[in-house]
DNA sequence: CACGGGATCGTCT
DNA sequence: GACGATCCCGTGT
């Protein structure tokens, strides 16, 4: 194990700084452990989500139900749902506990055991569409809704994030209002999607 | 390459 | 009972 791969400290999850933190995270890697089998990609475009007073969040104005619940928890914790009944979409919870933060991840680099990845996919060749997109980004790196819920942060845990000294600059980084959020009326218009500049592994241009 | 429709099921009304 | 923080594939150009 290389030693510059740091698992990323929790302090780092707590900040209530959502739409900065998730800049923050552009660059950094995403790593799983499914079955014996370790994936790692980069992070290479995200979205913000902040339920106090965003209408694009499932917990818009602090709304607690059995699904948003895990939102409320300290940051660190995962936050995977089902969309459109097919597609597992992995959030990462941020800020203290009570404060409903999330960053959904939607690019990812593949970096490493890129076959295990093609074959979650059933796919042959390197694409872009290996990881470029939030569904298919999950499906590649093994994460499922059965992970909802989990501590990232924890020992042993099967997902977890490294800082691997990537530094990305600000000038390539893009702002973008987010994807498939229409319904969120004026929310919809914030500039809360990031990603790297000129990046193959972004989901949309 | 652009467009259009279907898949598929948990969640909330 | 309606609808997604999506993706794939078929069709036409």
């Amino acid at each position: 194990m290389n030693l510059s791969h740091r698992m990323l400290d929790p302090v780092f999850f707590q900040s209530e700084d959502v739409v900065q933190l998730s800049k923050s995270l552009l660059g950094k890697f995403l790593a799983t452990e499914i079955e014996g089998i370790r994936t790692i990609g980069k992070i290479v475009e995200v979205e913000a989500y902040d339920g106090t007073m965003d209408k694009a969040c499932h917990a818009y104005l602090n709304k607690r139900t059995k699904r948003t619940e895990i939102m409320f928890a300290q940051g660190g914790h995962a936050y995977i749902y089902l969309c459109y009944g097919i597609h597992h979409l992995f959030n990462i919870v941020t800020a203290p506990a009570g404060i409903p933060h999330v960053i959904l991840l939607r690019g990812l680099e593949p970096i490493e055991n890129i076959d295990t990845m093609l074959s979650r996919r059933n796919m042959q060749k390197l694409q872009s569409r290996l990881t470029a997109g939030p569904g298919v980004l999950s499906k590649a790196m093994g994460i499922s809704t059965a992970l909802n819920g989990i501590n990232l942060i924890a020992p042993n845990s099967p997902i977890w994030l490294e800082d691997r000294g990537l530094i990305i600059a600000n000038e390539d980084i893009i702002a973008a209002p987010r994807i498939g959020v229409d319904y969120a009326e004026e929310c919809a218009l914030w500039p809360w999607r990031f990603y790297i500049k000129d990046n193959k592994w972004v989901s949309k241009k």
